[in-house]
RNA sequence: GCCUCAAUAGCUCAGUUGGUUAGAGCGGCGGACUGUUAAUCCGUAGGUCCAAGGUUCAAGUCCUUGUUGAGGCGCCA
């Protein structure tokens, strides 16, 4: 009786009558007598009830709020309601005591800001260590979804030497000192005595490299980390963030979002199936926050009902011509409550996006064909002369969780759209040459995973569903 | 980058048209009670009212600038 049992262990199957050590973190001391115990195993408790009476004074004192213990003794049936088992402690042992005039955290309802400046401390909560169980279950049926469909991991770098990929604004690699970077005789930054020989950055994305292994593996897919350097200031973006980006050889724009939409369905299945109590206690924590809210700032419907419906139904998939056209002939425009013009050509705002999502369709949205105009060079023509094969994948509430597209296999086409848009031919020498030897038709997406975690958990603020996020500002832990 | 709002006890907040000594709940600490589930009851300590400057007889309250945070927009995933 010496080696310690995890507690979710313990639950599932309670060996009633044995001796058992247990060590974990308290989450509640209650009438000097039972103590609510977690070990991080899983989402319950284990109650222990001590003997105050025969317990050390200086032992009883000092178990407080997330103290640290090491508990022996019986396991029995409980007396009480709302637990099976508990422990009827014969030892405890302080492990790590904490001072609770200085601790910062209180056994209540805190908010999500106090927590995040002590993310140090938050996966302590039960909404952040359900939180991050959910982020790891969400990981793991990622992985899980590709290696079934014989799909290949392929690890895309994290510093890149192109800084074409044209995905956004990015954070610079350097090894020279900030104010004393060498000169070229121009007066320019000569990056040829850098690390690398060059300029090199941060990644913003894995999909140019994803489309080389597209081509040989032929079904891959990269999941990694990605850096912006963009100052964006909202609850969905982050500096550094997770994607998932499959790149698959022979699949068209059709097959694309159909790989899309069952990858999402699978994850928020594999989700409810092996973490119900981590998503009914999300649903009621939702619930109960929205209690004094009026009726119409209350989501339409709960997380869990939420989750369900988009497992169990299609997602509308619509042409960017046609959700001009239902966007048009809506109420909002017609009565100018749109903020921005709705006109073709014009990429559509955030307002036109949640229209169709919330209002129009109230489920997940496949917008695809967008004009060539506002999207990126690498995204195949379509034969209008006028869109290219673009699609991105809507949901309720978050807005954007997909962006993916048909890439253009035909060098010609490629080509003249890298000199449009004016990216020097020589930075993408070997991406131009994939279509100049063997290339095939593909076609690829980026998922945000964090944006995923966001949906899946009904957080407010992706800054709550990273363990430590990096926005423009912030960068503590 | 733009717009809006906020900052008062450890936390969440109240603080009237500018007016005497700054308020509550929770948490902490001390005590009581003991099969609790956000335990309960009694007592108690705890404040540079974000910072700097200004207006005024008088500023937590009004003005300016800054800092930090939140929400929205843009960029995107």
């Amino acid at each position: 009786m010496s080696k310690r049992i995890e507690i979710a262990e313990l639950l599932a199957q309670p060996p009633i009558g044995a001796e058992v050590l247990v060590k974990g973190w308290v989450r509640a001391f209650r009438a000097n007598r039972f103590i609510a115990l977690n070990d991080g195993s899983g989402f319950d408790n284990l109650q222990i009830v001590v003997d105050f009476e025969q317990m050390p004074e200086a032992t009883l004192k000092q178990i407080g709020f997330h103290a640290c213990l090491a508990v022996r003794g019986t396991l029995v049936e409980s007396q009480g309601k709302g637990q099976s088992v508990e422990v009827m402690a014969r030892e405890v042992e302080i492990l790590g005591a904490t001072n609770l005039e200085a601790y910062p955290l209180q056994p209540k309802k805190q908010t999500m800001e106090f927590l995040r400046e002590h993310a140090h401390f938050r996966m302590r909560t039960n909404t952040f260590s359900t939180v991050f169980r959910l982020r790891h279950a969400v990981s793991y049926a990622i992985h899980q979804y590709f290696h079934e469909r014989g799909y290949y991991y392929l690890h895309s770098p994290i510093i890149t030497g192109s800084d074409a990929e044209g995905a956004g604004e990015m954070f610079h690699v350097t090894t020279f000192p900030p104010n004393a970077a060498p000169l070229t005789e121009a007066g320019e930054v000569d990056w040829k005595q850098d690390f690398f020989g060059k300029a090199t950055n941060l990644t913003v994305s894995g999909q140019l490299q994803g489309e080389i292994a597209a081509l040989a593996p032929g079904k891959v897919y990269t999941f990694g980390p990605t850096f912006r350097a963009e100052n964006s200031n909202t609850s969905r973006h982050l500096a550094e963030f997770w994607m998932i980006e499959p790149e698959v050889a022979f699949c068209d724009i059709h097959d694309n979002m159909d790989l899309a939409e069952d990858f999402c369905k699978y994850l928020i299945r594999f989700v409810l199936e092996h973490y119900p109590k981590d998503i009914a206690f999300l649903d009621q924590r939702i619930k109960d926050s929205e209690k004094q809210m009026k009726a119409e700032e209350r989501r339409p419907m709960g997380l869990l009902e939420t989750l369900r419906f988009v497992v169990e139904n299609d997602f509308e998939r619509i042409t960017y011509t046609e959700a001009v056209n239902l966007l048009r002939s809506s109420k909002p425009y017609k009565k100018g409550r749109f903020a921005y013009p709705v006109e073709w050509g014009k990429d559509l705002q955030a307002e036109h996006e949640r229209w169709l999502v919330e209002k129009k369709f109230k489920r997940p949205v496949i917008v695809r064909d967008y004009p060539a105009s506002f999207k990126a060079f690498y995204m195949r023509q379509n034969e209008d002369g006028k869109t290219v094969a673009a699609m991105d994948v809507l949901f309720p509430g978050i807005g954007e969780v997909i962006g993916g597209s048909q890439r253009e296999e035909r060098h010609e086409r490629l080509l003249q759209r890298v000199k449009e848009v004016g990216i020097p031919e020589e930075e993408l020498w070997w991406y131009l040459e994939l279509r100049k030897f063997g290339g095939a038709p593909h076609s690829g997406f980026g998922l945000g995973f964090e944006r995923m975690v966001q949906f899946i958990t009904g957080m407010n603020n992706i800054r709550d569903v990273i363990p430590f996020p990096r926005t423009p500002g912030s960068a503590e832990f």
